[in-house]
DNA sequence: AAGGGCTCGTGCACGAATGCACAAAGTTGA
DNA sequence: TCAACTTTGTGCATTCGTGCACGAGCCCTT
């Protein structure tokens, strides 16, 4: 209905206007990848890379590689390619990776002990400020890292470690029944960015971010496409409602 | 000498085949979210619900909720809703979680475990065949999860367990290093499906599917929003490189 | 039976994302 | 210096995903 007014900005492009450079999502959730793989060459000592070449390693396409970094600037030199190094540097700094982001675990089972002594944690920018537990006979036990050794803290804690030492990040490793308590204390705390491995939907305000790991949805995403794979195409709705008539017999499941 | 050729098979197939009804990949990538929430209520006792209420419970908005439901078919009742355990069957039966699909993990280690004793897992189709690791003092060890006891297998056994026992999902748990190699080990074994948790892109043909679950990436998509809430726009490029030009000082990161 | 109220299903339009193809810009070699 | 070659950066077209708005259909009340 409200036929768009001409805009009067003179290209198409998107991030001409008044705010400066706006990156898509689709290219900010691969720049980790791009980021991973030039760390990789820039220790095996490469020093140019194309944007074929890099595309291949990081499992996508060059023209796609090529608007992505695009969008962060003229990095590149034609005729030549990227140089490693100051492309992996260049990136590093669009994702805030330069100054490192101090991280809170929530939940010390035994996926939370996976992921604190994941390495690339450290390597990458982010710093384990606390882990914490409500469970009693979890608190007060220690994990050991690489360097360092983390005695587990009661969630009580959570909101003064974190105004303390400046935390930014929330990672929720909890069962699920506890996760949405949890997230609550996160936001209460001050915390605006939240990973959730818990399997559920999580309720917090609009300006707090939360991504979501959930292998159940993983594999059952792969299920859906290995039963494509069997039933080539439309043969599914076979011995069941094969009118798909809408209000018949649908207690027929239970049968 | 450089990196291997990477060639991963880049995106989700064009899950086409035929035509008929080929369900969007964001879709299919939603419904378990929804079968899960459904499943859920369906404990609570509710019978029936709206596509407003089931949309909020799943963090989306109702249309794009009956979108993706119509793609399934006409399951609701216009005026009153949709019937909460009948819905439920329906999307399990889309995903093809009516008969368990079989499982195996390779790498037992902190984040192996973890997944093993994930209740959801046995809950929601899914049935673990057997558990694997190459590291001599961790194969032969028992896991004990919540109904069964799992001894782990040396790797060379994977193949042998896919065959006899039909696995169709493997999920790789290892470090880094390791990764490439024990996909390699799953295709040749017959998968077409794995998980990986691995911080590394695997190159596999262009008939397996690989879903990748990595937490660096999520904290890092995270730490770019941080940046940006805290650089409210465009004040990013400000000591370094102030004119830009392209092929001028770029060893200054170094300095 | 008929009308009113509620909610699903969907056509349409818009924005985001991808892929193609090529000009621009750099390098190499004579 | 100039021409041939290589590779980036990007305009354009196409596909994909989302949101709005409304007709269609079901239930309930009178």
């Amino acid at each position: 209905m409200p036929l768009p007014d001409f805009r009067e900005s003179a290209g198409p492009l998107p991030c001409a206007g008044g705010k400066g450079n706006s990156i898509p999502e689709a290219t900010v959730a691969r720049l980790p990848i791009y980021h991973r793989v030039l760390t990789a060459m820039a220790e095996q000592g490469i020093i140019t890379v194309s944007s074929e070449e890099l595309a291949t390693a990081c499992g996508v396409t060059s023209a796609k590689l090529r608007k992505d970094l695009s969008y962060l600037g003229s990095y590149g030199t034609r005729g030549v390619g990227y140089e490693v190094e100051f492309l992996g540097y260049q990136i590093a700094r669009e994702l805030g990776l330069t100054s490192p982001w101090g991280v809170v675990v929530v939940g010390v089972g035994n996926l939370g002990r996976a992921l604190v002594s994941y390495r690339g944690f450290a390597s990458r920018g982010f710093r384990i400020l606390g882990l914490f537990d409500s469970h009693p006979d979890v608190v007060g036990s220690t994990v050991a890292v690489v360097d360092r050794s983390f005695t587990v803290r009661p969630v009580e804690e959570l909101a003064e470690v974190v105004a303390d030492q400046g935390a930014h990040i929330g990672v929720i490793t909890t069962p699920a029944d506890a996760a949405q308590d949890i997230a609550e204390r996160m936001v209460k705390a001050g915390l605006h960015s939240i990973v959730n491995f818990a399997p559920v939907v999580l309720n917090v305000p609009t300006d707090v971010e939360v991504r979501k790991v959930d292998l159940a949805v993983e594999l059952q995403v792969l299920a859906f496409h290995e039963q494509r794979r069997k039933n080539p195409a439309g043969s599914v709705v076979t011995e069941l409602d094969p009118q798909r008539s809408v209000s018949g017999d649908r207690k027929a499941m239970n049968a």
